[in-house]
RNA sequence: GGGGUGUUAGUUAAGUCGGUUAUAACGCCGGCCUGUCACGCCGGAGGCCAGGGGUUCGAGUCCCCUACACCCCGCCA
């Protein structure tokens, strides 16, 4: 064993001495970050995860010493001992021990370092490749361990809130029965059924309510959930959700717990005091203004529908327009005020991006002092009682530029919300984190229960088939499914939907309707749902709940501009590992053990 | 599956119209330096220009393909 650590214990973190410790004798371990030899005395700047202290050591106090020190390179893994000093007029006002300085007398290296393949500090400009290839080293870095101490302390503040407020921390199978629908799942062979398989749990859903059945009326878990889909900035194959399921609830009881948790988390961690109760939106309103159900509120610029006006006017002279109406499409504007002026080029530009997504085209119309077109594909043919109408129902202004949609309504919608966030950001709209930056919190309520699948030509459910329709809307189910609304709601935070629950269709009943509006004959929902659908009509109770994706939550907390920045060991978008080569080969016969052939040849 | 951006010393970048020895900063190595904290000064090493193919007298530069990373669409109840 080292000499320091066995015999000479750590007294104090490196970001922890003040001008209150001048005099005292310190043990401090650390890396070294910074060191600045000037002959007779070498500085160090010693770091660990609390911060940074600054070590000298002087060639006539000890030279033994110094000539150690000498030899110190950056990233080197010691302990020194040392006496804590006043740096008099020396003081650096940029670190928190800036006021003092240890004149080291002994010191030890634990380890030397090779020269790391990126440098150790706050901001760096390395690619990510090479910072997930060496993640070990970027977790080193200030800017993470603090995103990590954030998250390890959003950990411990839910389970402390979940825990006061009466909820049990119940743990759910990760390896489970696969059920169709929904995200693909990660298969695990089983062994010992051959040609069986696990499906990894995309969520703790099934588990949790039947925790209410049970009778364990309030439950908690901070759990791993893995889904096989297509990676994302916010979208990591295996990720954190804070789920929660609760007996006895209607939805505003949903929403009081987790506006509690929110609070509490926002003003433990960042001081913020966030008003409740949170803004609520229905989901249709959400879709016209802003093109989905998660919108950014921290800026306005909402879309403006214009099917029903293009309906009236019978196309108002332009085709392509009563051509997207008939064919059951729709038609949306958004209007740029003049003081966001966009060149030519920037619209070219704007009109590759939208076709990136779908689009054919990005038409377009500049507004004249008289609310006449200029600079649009419609100006020539389009009537002036359209144009005033749509003018009007924009709200436009002469010298606003208006941008349109139309065709295919999700399409529409896709293009258009991503047009609207793309816009505000190149416009400076949205704050930035830490500059009096907005939390503009939204429940999206009121969704439709169905969604009609066109591929299958079926009404599917939006969101999964235990959602609790509104009882108004319970005489449509047979005939006109997509007017049934229910009780789901999702909690959305500048433009990311953080969290998504229901309140659960508890009756077998109407659970029946449901299955039949979705086409899913009794045998088809037995072999999949048997025990929950036994479970409903054995006593379950009425009951409800929600799950919040930690790691988003942790992003925007923090201010991290990817799902990777707090995540510690993050995959790549092709779901690979870059540090372990994960996923890797194993060999045949671990393949045969498991009763499993690849149809791929090893590269 | 589709659209976009990128890949040049360890790192970050420059590299003109295709032209002869591919630059710089930081880091690294050696030397000097007792008040630095982006320490300073002197000297030095370091390159399969992502990989493959093509055009050309000549390719880091032009063309094609592939790989990898990132952003987006699809997908994610």
């Amino acid at each position: 064993m080292p000499r320091f650590i066995s015999e000479i214990k750590r007294t104090h973190s490196c970001g922890q001495l003040t001008k209150d410790d001048i005099g005292k004798e310190v043990v401090l371990f650390g890396w070294v970050a910074n060191r600045r030899d000037h002959g007779g005395a070498v500085f160090i700047d010693l770091r660990d995860r609390e911060g940074l202290t600054q070590v000298v050591f002087e060639e006539d106090v000890r030279p033994d010493v110094h000539e150690v020190a000498e030899k110190l390179r950056l990233e080197y893994c010691v302990g020194i001992r040392g006496k804590v000093v006043s740096r008099g007029g020396n003081v650096n006002p940029k670190l928190r021990t800036g006021e003092i300085e240890v004149h080291g007398t002994d010191v030890e290296i634990f380890n030397r370092s090779e020269p790391t393949p990126f440098p150790i500090e706050d901001s760096i400009d390395t690619a990510e490749e090479k910072r997930l290839q060496y993640r070990f080293l970027d977790l080193r870095r200030a800017p993470l361990q603090k995103t990590l101490m954030t998250r390890a302390r959003v950990n411990h503040l839910t389970r402390n809130y979940f825990t006061e407020n009466r909820f049990l921390e119940l743990e759910t199978p990760f390896m489970g029965k696969y059920t169709p629908g929904g995200a693909r799942n990660f298969l695990v062979p089983s062994r010992l059924n051959p040609g069986k398989f696990y499906a990894l749990a995309e969520s703790p859903q099934l588990y949790k309510q039947l925790y209410m059945v049970a009778g364990f009326d309030r439950y908690f878990q901070i759990v791993r959930c893995f889904r096989d889909e297509d990676l994302r900035l916010d979208r990591q194959p295996e990720f954190t959700q804070i789920d929660v399921e609760m007996s006895f609830v209607e939805q505003n009881d949903v929403f009081d717990v987790m506006e509690g948790l929110i609070v509490k988390l926002w003003k433990e961690c960042l001081g913020i005091d966030v008003p409740r109760p949170f803004q609520r939106m229905p989901f249709d309103e959400s879709m016209a203004r802003y093109g989905n159900d998660k919108p950014d509120l921290r800026f306005d610029m909402p879309h403006t529908v214009l099917t029903e006006v293009v309906r009236q006017h019978q196309g108002g002279g332009v085709p392509l327009l009563l051509e997207a109406v008939d064919k059951k499409g729709i038609v949306k504007g958004m209007r740029l005020p003049s003081s966001m002026q966009l060149s030519r080029t920037e619209i070219d530009k704007l009109e590759e991006y939208v076709k990136g997504m779908g689009a054919k085209g990005l038409a377009r119309a500049k507004v004249g002092e008289g609310g006449e077109w200029t600079q649009s594909p419609f100006a020539k043919t389009i009537t002036a009682e359209m144009r005033q109408a749509i003018n009007q129902a924009m709200g436009a202004q002469p010298g606003d530029l208006l941008l349109f949609q139309f065709g295919k309504e999700s399409t529409v919608h896709t293009v258009m919300a991503n047009l609207r966030v793309h816009l505000a950001k190149k416009a400076g709209l949205i704050p930035e984190y830490g500059s009096g930056g907005q939390w503009r919190f939204l429940w999206v309520v009121d969704p439709p229960l169905f969604e009609y699948d066109e591929e299958a030509g079926q009404w599917a459910a939006a969101h999964h088939a235990f959602t609790r329709p509104r009882d108004q809307d319970l005489p449509y189910l047979e005939s006109d499914p997509g007017k049934v609304y229910c009780w789901r709601y999702d909690l959305v935070l500048n433009g990311f939907e953080i969290g998504g629950g229901s309140i659960r269709l508890h009756d077998p009943e109407v659970q029946k309707r449901v299955f039949k509006a979705m086409g899913i004959s009794e045998e088809d929902a037995r072999s999949k749902f048997g025990f929950l659908l036994d479970a409903l009509k054995m006593g379950a109770p009425p009951h409800g709940g929600i799950a919040l994706g930690m790691d988003r939550l942790v992003m925007l907390l923090t201010g991290a501009e990817s799902l990777r920045d707090v995540v510690a060991w993050p995959k790549t978008q092709k779901g690979t590992d870059l540090m372990t080569g994960a996923p890797g080969d194993v060999d045949a016969r671990q393949l045969r053990d498991l009763y499993v052939k690849s149809t791929t040849e090893p590269k």
